[in-house]
RNA sequence: CGGGGUGUAGCUCAGCCUGGUAGAGCAUUAGCUUUGGGAGCUAAGGGUCGCGAGUUCGAAUCCCGCCGCCCCGACCA
């Protein structure tokens, strides 16, 4: 009996939808495509947010803010940029609503002269700002960060994965030469690898996008992929040389040290809501959510057995004693987040709620505990033994001096759980693009898993890569990105038996 | 936007084919019992049956239109 009612086996996006929704992360809201993010999912995103911070801060970036809203002519100026966004952007157009017939409407008398685009992305306003801003080499790099709500007019939406509008940070920065942006592009994508791994045990490739992948407007794409558990890959982060492209589009120009003017090379990288979605579809079982202990908003929930008797208030006494002692511990390089959860609520629902959130160690303490100062408690990482739920008792002491290591072992088990999976599931014995088919055109109506390849190509471009992409297509099936380890030697192209020249990832996607 | 599915109580769903005053389980509330772990019994509350228009004496049920959600596709740094 688990605590969900589908089963990955069973339906994989059910049972996607199924966690989000039991694990009180979010729920959908009226607005379609939107969601309200609930204490459990903000509480990943505030965690996420604080150590992404912490890293872009201490690598030389300011943050600021700019406006959601957008002039509709700043989109003009970038053209594979706004062909790529156009589709899917929101207007407003109006600053006045009237009631027309008893119907509230915009005013068609309050008209904006100039529509405003509710920001995709903020390249074109960041951009405007570089070009006022930069002057001269000694005004480069400029290197800035905003955390902001961005809104994409999506065909199809899912929880975290794709919604119309998520949450998200834009780095953007501005450099004197192809070199320097470059470092930077590659920098961002390892705080990316890192937060993903290092934070949210989430193991990923990183490596480049193929041409037809790119950002609109980018010169070279660069990405983390990760592996969810139905063998798909999750982009889960993104890093962008942008080149001159937008500097000659918006005139981002300096004096450089020989009095002439030149082109500012730029780049942008974000990651978004979405990672949440990763986390879940890496660390989910078939009770709900696994917390990563280091992203967890609470590691340590205690839950009082209260029963309605007098030895209730001891209990809760040495709950909240325990709670404060495990608060002076610590765990990666911050205090121990305990919490005693003193809800009105049966106690057994207590416990599967913390279940299905995923909290990694969950205490229950009853009077027996309470009375001779021990801890009875279950490792969500680790629930069950068989069908049973396993419970572990230490004596209070000794649990508060190992919960550093608990929670650091759970970390680790997490990682170590989710990178076995991912090494145990990239094949790289596919001879010829027949033997691709075979194993990724049979009948998948079952579910059944396939993981990843990793094969080598020519890297054609234009046509013959678009050819590519139609044969990749017909089995459901992109390039990821050329991972940034690479063979020293190569084979042939298995798209066109060519001399190949770099291995890629090819695989089913979010 | 195309194909398929679906929409009935907070949740999961039955009822629809064959029209006749709205159901179950879980959850909620109250009482009693129970108490090392998702308790039992009894009782109660809770629904414009997605929205709108139609057929009919009568519509959750039949017809038409629209909308949301889920899956597949298209699309999607």
């Amino acid at each position: 009996m688990h605590a969900l009612r589908v089963t990955r086996a069973e339906d994989f996006p059910e049972w996607y939808q199924a966690v989000v929704r039991e694990a009180d992360l979010a729920e959908l809201s009226p607005t379609r495509g939107c969601m309200i993010i609930k204490p459990w999912g903000m509480g990943l995103w505030e965690r996420i947010q604080g150590e992404l911070d912490r890293r872009i801060k201490e690598s030389g970036h300011e943050n600021y803010y700019f406006p959601l809203l957008i002039p509709l002519s700043f989109f003009a100026k970038e053209a594979e940029h706004v062909e790529g966004f156009a589709k899917e952007m929101a207007v407003v157009t109006h600053h006045r609503l009237k009631s027309i017939d008893g119907a509230l409407k915009p005013d068609p008398e309050a008209e904006l002269a100039e529509p405003l685009v509710i920001r995709p992305t903020s390249e074109t306003i960041i951009g405007d700002a570089f070009a006022r801003w930069i002057k001269s080499y000694r005004d480069l790099p400029l290197k800035l960060n905003q955390w902001a709500n961005i809104m994409r007019w999506e065909m199809r939406t899912r929880m975290f994965l794709r919604t119309a509008e998520f949450l998200w940070q834009e780095g953007h920065t501005a450099h004197a030469d192809e070199k320097d942006a470059m470092d930077e592009t590659m920098l961002a994508l390892e705080i990316y690898r890192s937060v993903a791994e290092d934070f949210l045990a989430m193991p990923v490739i990183a490596g480049e996008k193929p041409e037809n992948e790119r950002f609109p407007g980018a010169e070279r794409t660069y990405s983390i992929e990760a592996m969810m558990q139905d063998g798909k890959a999750l982009q889960a982060g993104t890093s962008h040389y942008l080149g001159t492209h937008f500097a000659e589009a918006q005139n981002i120009r300096y004096q450089n040290k020989d009095g002439g003017m030149s082109l500012a090379h730029t780049t942008s990288w974000g990651v978004s809501t979405r990672l949440i979605g990763g986390v879940i579809m890496t660390h989910g079982d078939d009770d709900g959510l696994r917390t990563p202990p280091a992203v967890a908003p609470r590691q340590i929930v205690i839950v009082p057995m209260l029963r309605g008797k007098p030895e209730d208030a001891q209990i809760l006494e040495y709950c909240t004693g325990l709670c404060a002692a495990l608060g002076a511990a610590s765990a990666f390089g911050a205090p121990v987040r305990a919490f005693v959860d003193t809800k009105d609520a049966r106690p057994a629902d207590k416990r599967w709620d913390w279940v299905r959130r995923g909290a990694p160690i969950i205490c229950e303490i009853g009077p027996r505990d309470a009375a001779s100062g021990q801890v009875t408690f279950i490792k969500r990482n680790a629930l069950r033994e068989g069908e049973k739920i396993k419970s572990h008792t230490l004596s209070r002491a000794d649990f508060i001096v190992q919960s550093t290591g608990l929670l650091e072992a759970t970390q680790k088990q997490l990682y170590d759980e989710a990178k076995a999976r991912l090494d145990s599931n990239i094949r790289g014995d596919f001879a010829t693009f027949a033997d691709i088919e075979k194993y990724y055109g049979t009948n998948d109506e079952g579910g059944e898993f396939r993981g990843w390849a990793r094969v080598q190509w020519s890297r054609p471009t234009g046509a013959a890569l678009e050819e590519v992409g139609t044969r990749l297509k017909a089995l459901k099936l992109t390039i990821r990105n050329a991972p940034k380890a690479q063979p020293s030697t190569f084979g042939k192209c298995i798209f066109s038996g060519a001399p190949a020249v770099e291995e890629i990832l090819i695989a089913r996607a979010y």
